[in-house]
DNA sequence: TGTGATTATTGTCAGTTTGACATTTAATAA
DNA sequence: TTATTAAATGTCAAACTGACAATAATCACA
């Protein structure tokens, strides 16, 4: 027995959702389509899955076409399957979403042939298929995990303020935070070290730059939840 | 246009994570393999996805098909798609886990083509291609979901008691809680009804009944966060 | 040199929630 | 009537939360 024979094959892609930071505001990264269906509409990165890869190496390989990196946050968000999603051909979609710091990896290492631009997520123009859906979906779900793990300093260089911190969670969370109140929290969780040196460019006084602890980040990042009381054992 | 041309397209399947709960433990729900490959192993329940369906709506089927239910709880869990996972040919599959009561749906119902069974979670058996890690993932995240959502309560009849309650609690956690400051915690939820008849079967003083406020339970399914001030905003 | 403007940093306090722990109550069986 | 069993309710100190205000560092400019 070589195959399963008459079952019908399908093809899948995976999309990528990319969310950058660029200290002021969360965006996201968008192509201007080359290919037809759709030509010249806007869409978010993605790509067939080839034979010998699994859907996670697709996406990074799309991810690494587009932005010539690795090593970036990635995660599975969902599978769309709706049967007529695409138009041409039915083709099921495997999304991600992937979390960047804007400035660090400079625009102009995006690939030109793809005309990708950042967008704000309060000007995201009309999308292809049901890439909307998968935004909003990825939003949802950026929203749900930064209240529960740490996630959101794959967003921020290396070195980053308090104050730049609470504007990220405040754009994640279209809202606003006391300040007072959100870096105590911060900082109770013990993840960060404060440095020496002080960001100058946005205050007279500047604000101290603070840096992960990659340690403690990596053995706590399972561990924010709320309804157990031991959470630790959790993941 | 009419195809994506050379594109290779894949064999997709979805396979469901069935847990129940009798009251006594949480189980998972297996099938014995009427068909190569691994004929005669165990594994979950699964099934190709049709041309005309979606994912969703294969997950759906499949579960009807062994269980003859409708109207369960049903929530996507992963795509798995290592090329290799499945020795016939290449097949993703799309993993669903759902979530019923054993004794409200009762053996009998269970399809007997399929020879199906009940597994503690601390007895699986040996399973085909991948789907121990489908298990053990599914069994993280029902952990991780009911930490912060009520979701548990989706295994449990109409009527139930705090210390049942406890029982499924600690169960899908493996541990054990403090029955006061249980019970207070579940009851400040503000989710629950009392009844006015006991369940007699495990003590001789009874406990009362409580069923699930419907409405509370839908407007408040989504708000269990505790990073963010006002969670409510959030889904 | 001093002063005002701006933003970072730190602090207070009352109300609520948490975790650890003990007592009372209802029903049954002997 | 009493012993037994498990349910239900109660206490308290510590930690945490949300609302709110005062102080400190730096720069621009008079």
């Amino acid at each position: 027995m070589t195959s399963y024979g008459k079952q019908k094959r399908l093809l899948v892609a995976v999309d990528c959702i990319i969310f950058g930071f660029d200290g002021q505001e969360l965006k996201v990264l968008l192509i201007k389509r080359g290919f037809e269906p759709e030509k010249g509409k806007w869409s978010v990165m993605g790509g067939f899955v080839q034979p010998e890869e699994s859907f996670e190496g697709a996406a990074t390989r799309v991810l690494s076409q587009l932005t010539g990196l690795q090593d970036i946050y990635l995660e599975q968000l969902f599978a769309f399957s709706r049967p007529d999603r695409d138009p041409i051909e039915r083709t099921a979609s495997i999304a991600y979403f992937a979390l960047l710091d804007i400035n660090q990896y400079h625009r102009q290492q995006l690939k030109h042939e793809f005309h990708a631009e950042w967008f704000s997520l309060s000007q995201v123009p009309e999308l292809i298929f049901d890439h909307t859906e998968m935004i909003e979906m990825a939003k949802e779900k950026l929203r749900y995990k930064a209240a529960i793990h740490p996630i959101l300093f794959e967003l921020l260089p290396q070195k980053f303020t308090i104050p730049q911190l609470q504007l990220l969670y405040e754009g994640v969370y279209e809202t606003d935070f006391d300040k007072r109140n959100f870096s105590r929290k911060i900082l109770s969780l013990k993840l960060l070290v404060k440095q020496k040196d002080k960001e100058k460019e946005s205050s007279k006084r500047g604000a101290f730059y603070y840096k992960l602890d990659k340690r403690r980040y990596n053995a706590n990042f399972h561990s924010f939840l709320n309804f157990i009381a031991k959470p630790h054992n959790l993941k």
